[in-house]
RNA sequence: GGAGAGAUGGCUGAGUGGUCGAAAGCGGCGGUCUUGAAAACCGUUGUCCCUCCCGGGACCGGGGGUUCGAAUCCCUCUCUCUCCGCCA
């Protein structure tokens, strides 16, 4: 959620924010909602002062003045409710209005329609050069048995999948060999509910554009994350914490769950695009100070990157333009692994500033050493998502004969495994 | 699934029609004392909105109602808890 204060003292620079990033926005309607809600606030206020002292005198006043009193008053504050039923009517409006603003990127984000405006800033790690006719991850599961799409799909329907043999146990190495680096970085582990509240969809910024990406458990009202990091962020919802206690670092482990709405058609093989996935996920809450916030920006970053480079896996690392933000981002980097089978980089990771917009939507705030209440700045980045992580290794580490080399890394959560097939 | 209980400030918890933004305790902050700390004692301490200021207003889970006046009474919704049953 954006800050109302500010959207009053310059329109014009949400009103671009929300252009660059291609949302269309009334802002005119919001700040008039805005301005009429005061209005109203203020009269109300007026007579409200008015009713009440009236009201302390008819405790002591005599029965005559206290007929003529309740006669005055009855109607007085007839009206006054009648118009603080309006009142709601606009809070609310304006709260719904505001819930659509887009947060308005930072001012060195590439400004770009689509991926095509996005800027690779730096590569790591060699694409390999293969000496023989390299299979795609479809192929070499299939050659491995180590997942089962056409079952998944006959069980949960398209984009379903099962993991199996050393593909299921790929999947759990991955997570742990994550996890347990986040850790050793001083992050908190978690699981987290996958099922949530609506307004911890709202409060992260989900919602409510965006509620067709999401599963719903309509039934008792609740949905599916499609990352932890809806959970994890609503983890402090409606709390106060203390200055001392920031930056929170937390690490999530949960199935994610994404519709995929809109989407038809796109990445239809293999496993690049499901509905249900594993992911590992970095959340940071800090202090409201930009500068603090790009540190942590660069070491959600560093994190993800350090991981993918210990799985031995070229990548690259791209700043993310206007136009494929979401609502609440400010800053944003992708980490693309480099997929043979797509003879291409393919996204893996996503790293995201968001300021105080999903703190203020979430009324999650800290006490700052003035005394005084204040949004903190939030972050995330992934630090681990399968299948798709499992795609850049199978494919990128197949060998002549077929086989797959295990990542040294993952080695250890192989019980020793060093290779597939 | 059945039966109850409850929702008050950072926390615990009192308050059943006006003097209640709300007792008390804890916690926090400031001070006295102390070489320092602890203890003790004194003071202070909710959130939000409008306003240049002075000041005003709202908020006792949400909404509606009764009343001149509601934290307090009524209706309704949401949420939480307890017991029983069922089940992982």
């Amino acid at each position: 959620m954006v800050d109302l204060r500010q959207l009053r003292d310059d329109p014009e620079r949400f009103r671009k924010g929300a252009e660059k990033k291609g949302f269309t926005v009334n802002i005119d309607e919001v700040l008039r909602c805005d301005d009429e809600r005061r209005r109203l606030q203020a009269a109300i206020d007026r007579r409200r002062q008015d009713l009440g002292l009236k009201s302390a005198r008819m405790k002591k006043a005599g029965d005559e003045e206290r007929r003529k009193l309740q006669d005055e008053l009855k109607n007085f504050s007839r009206e006054i409710k009648i118009d603080e039923i309006k009142l709601r009517q606009k809070e609310s409006d304006l709260e719904a209005g505001l819930l659509l603003i887009p947060n308005p990127p930072l001012e060195d984000v590439p400004v770009g329609k689509d991926e095509s405006g996005n800027i690779e800033i730096r590569r790591w790690g060699e694409p390999p050069e293969f000496s023989f006719e390299p299979k795609d991850h479809v192929e070499l599961g299939a050659a491995h048995d180590l997942f089962d799409i056409e079952r998944g799909v006959k069980v949960a329907g398209t984009r379903s999948y099962y993991l199996k043999n050393e593909g299921a146990m790929l999947e759990d190495a991955l997570m742990r060999y994550a996890m347990d680096f986040l850790v050793k970085r001083g992050y908190t582990p978690f699981v987290t509910p996958v099922i949530v509240r609506e307004e911890c969809m709202v409060g992260s910024g989900y919602f409510p554009v965006g509620t067709e990406e999401a599963y719903a458990i309509e039934k008792d009202g609740l949905y599916l994350i499609g990352t932890s990091e809806v959970a994890l962020l609503s983890y402090h919802k409606d709390e106060i914490l203390t200055e001392e206690e920031l930056p929170k670092k937390y690490a999530a482990s949960t199935t994610c769950f994404r519709r995929e709405a809109g989407s038809y058609g796109k990445d239809t093989r293999g496993l690049y695009r499901v509905h249900q996935f594993q992911k590992i996920e970095q959340v940071v809450i800090c202090r409201d100070d930009p500068d603090e916030m790009q540190k942590l920006h660069e070491e959600l970053l560093r994190n993800a990157e350090e991981i993918v480079q210990g799985l031995g896996l070229p990548y690259r690392v791209v700043e993310v333009c206007t136009g494929e933000m979401g609502m609440g981002q400010i800053k944003k980097h992708d980490i693309e692994c480099w997929m043979p089978g797509r003879g291409g980089f393919g996204e893996t990771h996503s790293c995201s500033s968001f300021g105080d917009f999903q703190s203020r939507r979430s009324k999650l705030r800290f006490k700052g050493a003035d005394g005084k209440n204040r949004f903190p700045f939030t972050l995330n980045n992934t630090a681990a998502a399968s299948p798709r992580l499992l795609i850049a290794i199978l494919e990128t580490c197949q060998n002549p004969d077929g086989s797959v080399t295990v990542p040294d890394a993952l080695v250890p959560y192989m019980n020793g495994k060093t290779r597939i097939g």
